[in-house]
DNA sequence: ATCGGTACCTGCACGC
DNA sequence: TGCGTGCAGGTACCGA
């Protein structure tokens, strides 16, 4: 489900909880609870107020009034909710001084996390790819040897292009999701910068992509899945050319490109 | 050190 | 109606 338009619109929609304190927290799966007693953790963090909300590529970090930090990862099914009801998958519950943040996910590959510091696997990402200048992403994208698609998946070369952004990134720069990143040359790499800023502000613009589940923290639909260009448009028209979309599969996940378009 | 394949979990759409 | 199959926005972990 996620990936940075989607994520920034749900951080978005849980900002008004900056300032509201913690009354009571409640764990209820310890599959998506990553090292930790899901009590303690809630012992933890109870009668704290949330000093700030910050995006991180597909990460939320909620930082606490004292210290400390609950990481939040989404998934590809995990919902923030500030309404109820609770449902059969919905495994934490933080009930505050004025309202209530639930998390929800049906295939549990979402994560909470609670460290005292600053969490290390978000400070292991790469840049963020609305902020990283094209001279450094240029540098970064020839130093790895690897197909460009499975290249923009990795979230240590940017953090938060997923699956929909890639494809749809890759087809507006006219760039084979198979090409090689080590011999892209210097003008395909400015298309390729320029298609992934424009695709992902324009997606956060339209809040998201509404696949199947999607929704932020007020329940609310994305509408950019109707901008799709190619991503799970297989056998239909190239909105440019006409050609058939095709599908192929890169690092074992489905890439939709035109072949009439989209060079190696 | 980097890469690609596999595993994790639930739900849905589809064909028979 | 039910069953098997394939697919789905994610990352972690393994061995090559």
């Amino acid at each position: 489900m996620p990936e940075l338009p989607e994520v920034e619109t749900v951080a978005r929609s849980i900002a008004p909880l900056v300032g509201r304190r913690i009354i009571s927290a409640e764990f209820r799966c310890v599959r998506v609870l990553r090292g930790g007693d899901p009590d303690r953790m809630a012992a933890r963090i109870q009668g704290h107020r949330i000093s700030a909300i910050k995006r991180y590529g597909k990460f939320i970090v909620v930082s606490l009034e004292g210290g400390g930090y609950l990481m939040i990862h989404l998934g590809m099914t995990g919902r923030l909710l500030l309404a109820g009801p609770t449902g059969k998958h919905t495994h934490a519950v933080l009930t505050f001084d004025r309202g209530v943040l639930l998390y929800d996910d049906s295939r549990q590959f979402g994560c909470l996390e609670f460290s005292e510091e600053f969490p290390a696997r978000v400070a292991r990402l790469g840049p963020e790819p609305l902020e990283i200048p094209f001279a450094e992403f240029a540098a970064r994208v020839k130093s790895h040897k690897t197909r460009i698609k499975a290249l923009l998946l990795n979230q240590a070369f940017v953090r938060g292009v997923g699956n929909i952004y890639a494809d749809e990134a890759l087809f507006r720069a006219g760039i084979h999701p198979l090409a090689l990143s080590s011999r892209l040359r210097s003008e395909r790499m400015r298309r390729l910068y320029d298609a992934m800023v424009a695709v992902l502000t324009e997606a956060i613009a339209a809040g998201g992509s509404s696949i199947s589940d999607y929704v932020d923290a007020e329940g609310r639909k994305g509408f950019f899945q109707f901008s799709h260009r190619v991503y799970q448009r297989t056998g239909e028209p190239c909105v440019t050319c006409g050609t058939l979309i095709r599908r192929v599969l890169v690092t074992q996940r489905s890439s939709h490109f035109c072949p009439r378009c989209q060079h190696r």
